[in-house]
DNA sequence: ACGATAGTTCGATGATAATCGAACTATCAA
DNA sequence: TTGATAGTTCGATTATCATCGAACTATCGT
């Protein structure tokens, strides 16, 4: 399960990418990540158990939305924006606009550890 | 019925756009209303049954992606680009990106008025 | 090797959504 | 008023999806 498996920019389409961000716990992990550049996905678990933080994080990666690299024992997720921005143009903007707005946070107020 | 209730600009929102387009055929619905400025449901429903056709309108109607308006016994649809555009700029743009690219038509082939 | 931590996978349950026929409403034309 | 056309609403069925506990895998530290 280790090698993460991540479709390449012309394997992803609007269709499953919509999917993906119409998600309210979703669409929060990609703006947040837009934010942080980087996070575990415990980091934005908000309270939620691991196995659907899991879900999502896939459904995101399958979407082509995230990449995720293990490192050690915890696995680190970044938003794939420039992959995202040559094949869609103009979507992320539409998704991050929001972000720099509204400061909400996603899961827990801002890390530990 | 007839005076259709469309959602201002205002209390449009990501997550319910993007639920509205995580559906193949309402994918292709705005994707077509882009090419011709205006369509009736007939016009677009492929084969499809009248009721399954009137729930997808319905939700992209909710979702603020289109504007119904009666004219007589059939209703024009058509894109609120200029509003989404203000609201969410890209948005529409990565979207309809794709469209002129695939000309691939998405009822039937193109009727009469 | 042991325990702890991070995350995945599995399976069951409940919620949400798509599909479609049938009945209904509204408009127009004869 | 009758018939035809365009679309909506209702209700049932099915499919898809989110949620979450439990068991599992992998890595690190001691």
């Amino acid at each position: 399960m280790r090698p993460y498996k991540h479709p390449t920019p012309d394997q992803l389409t609007l269709e499953r990418i919509f999917h993906a961000l119409s998600d309210p716990i979703r669409l929060e992990i990609v703006q947040h990540l837009a934010r942080v550049e980087m996070a575990t996905c415990g980091e934005l678990d908000g309270g939620r158990p691991k196995s659907s933080m899991s879900h999502h994080f896939r459904i995101l990666r399958d979407a082509g939305l995230v990449h995720t690299q293990a490192e050690g024992t915890n696995h680190q997720n970044r938003l794939r924006l420039d992959e995202l921005n040559a094949r869609f143009p103009g979507l992320m903007d539409a998704v991050l606009a929001q972000t720099e707005a509204s400061s909400g946070r996603v899961g827990k107020p801002r890390r530990k550890r």
